[in-house]
DNA sequence: TTGTATGCGTTATCAC
DNA sequence: GTGATAACGCATACAA
């Protein structure tokens, strides 16, 4: 494995001409250049980074936390993400933390320890003051999910009016009972999405009834056994919003089972837009989010504080779809 | 930010001293340890690990190449990397690489560039002697996805006999005119899974087929138009074996938009056992994998070419399991 | 335009 | 047990 030095001697010039050759300094002679770009062929040089990482006290790194990477959400956040950072010849670490501050606080050493230059969350575990912390002394931004009142800048979508648009979808074609599915979770996201179906209801003079307010924890399973209890009920509804599409796809599923036909017996809208939703059968009407655009924007922000633009905390909040398919509209 | 020089001017010793205490060696008397501890804590310090990095010319990075994160497939592989990889002090550093060896390369740039200390390729595009290559001069495994006499080991299944047993179920349960959906990669499991339905079809006197031979690209939609295909033809199989799981759910939504019950009148087995799979409906019978187990020999393949136990070239083929569901019997 | 010399933060070798 | 000090590979301020 060969260095600098050996480059530099080699061709019969200083380490620092070296240096210059390889970060394209234009105050090098066209002919030591040649003579270097030689050299460097001939042994087949490459550069050690952690030494320019040390020097530069930068890595090019930039870490990504998302809860995991089994959830088709997140693929397409990333690809945006990576798409500007490669664009500007930095690198993504992608973890999964399951969730789990620990896990997160884990990760965030690699930041504290220098060894990424900013972190990008998807939905952060970690308390307040802690992200706050963190915010204060390192490049951060909340991507997706976020928290409030941290100063740490976020991009995201208004889950609110995101939610509303979807309950007023459902009332829109005829629906008047509509179920609720969101989380217990404190994630802001599900407390907005039911403000969102709250305000709907209001809006349009229909009685909020808490004994169709339901709650899962985002997957198929939980969906599934709420579709059992709904279909149990006395007085059952006519449609129900999840604020997951997983969670969607599963209650529609035990109402296929209970033998009533969607979307004539029963409407059901997810969230998210994930790719199974068109696959599924019948194919699940559902709220986009502009996924790709969110991870580029996330990873533009980070880039500006990199960059040193101190000046501004920024709350981005692109704009979301309404994607009707069979699961509510023949 | 302070550094190590500043922990032992505050403690009084020296930077000596400090990284001892740092690397918990066991020559440092109890007292001066505590001293050091006191002084750590008291300027928050942290250990700039490009320095120790640039020192020990090490990372405890572990590269992981994988298509594509959105494939379910690899969440579980994923999960037992990370598993054994944490317990041995190595961070994993996910990568897409859209299954293009231009993106594969940029990458390897990170272990040639000293980033990262191994790479666990889950699909290499690159060309075997590049691969070969790599695998001389750098800690490299394959899993799941690999190519043969590259000198590089692997982890992965028995693709020939998980084929053969897929299609066996089928005829077990009776069927005699079987279809089957692969892929014209060139990826090995694609050949041997096409190789196993041929025999499969051979022991059990079954003439093969050539027009029942169809090909698609993994995905969903592929699936979905060979399924459309499928049920124009004049002599229509019976039942299909894909070679992925999202092949298989498209021919199966294809063949339901046409009024044939599953798997009464069709029935359909896929091949990776994704968590789709027992969501569709119907639940999708199809070919497990050990994923995380595979996840896990991947990463203890590479410490021990990291620890140089320099020995040997493995191959590990590990169990896989026939999951039976809806699709194929009632 | 090029070379010399210093330092980034750490670990490890050698003295004591 | 502990402390000086020399690396690790590179980038850059300064000199020439």
């Amino acid at each position: 494995m060969s260095t600098i030095q050996d480059v530099a001697k080699l061709a019969g010039v200083s380490v620092a001409t070296v240096s210059r050759v390889l970060n394209n300094s234009n105050l090098v002679s066209q002919d030591t250049k040649k003579l270097v770009e030689e050299a460097i062929k001939k042994l087949d040089y490459q550069p050690n980074l952690l030494g320019r990482n040390l020097r530069r006290s930068e890595t090019k790194m930039i870490l990504v936390l998302l809860p995991n990477i089994s959830n088709p959400f997140y693929s397409k956040v990333v690809k945006g993400i990576e798409k500007v950072a490669h664009n500007n010849g930095y690198n993504v670490m992608l973890c999964n933390t399951d969730s789990d501050a620990k896990r997160e606080r884990m990760y965030l050493d690699l930041l504290k320890n220098h060894l990424t230059d900013g972190v990008i969350f998807m939905a952060p575990k970690i308390e307040k003051a802690e992200l706050a912390e963190i915010g204060k002394n390192y490049p951060v931004v909340q991507c997706c999910e976020y928290k409030e009142g941290t100063g740490v800048p976020y991009v995201s979508i208004d889950n609110f009016s995101a939610s509303y648009m979807a309950v007023k979808h459902l009332i829109d074609i005829g629906h008047r009972r509509i179920a609720f599915l969101g989380c217990e979770s404190k994630f802001n996201s599900a407390m907005q999405r039911k403000n969102g179906y709250i305000k709907a209801l209001e809006d349009h003079e229909i009685n909020f009834d808490d004994s169709i307010v339901l709650y899962g924890d985002y997957t198929f399973n939980s969906g599934f056994s709420v579709g059992h209890k709904l279909m149990a009920l006395k007085n059952r509804p006519t449609a129900l919003f999840a604020i997951s599409d997983f969670m969607a796809i599963g209650v529609i599923k035990a109402i296929k089972e209970k033998g009533l036909k969607i979307p004539d017996d029963f409407a059901v809208m997810g969230f998210d837009n994930i790719s199974f939703t068109s696959m599924y059968d019948p194919m699940v009407s559902t709220i986009s989010q502009p996924r790709y655009d969110m991870g580029r924007a996330a990873m533009e922000l980070i880039l500006k504080q990199l960059q040193g633009v101190q000046c501004n905390y920024e709350e981005l909040l692109l704009e979301h779809e309404l994607i009707i398919r069979e699961s509510t509209v023949k």
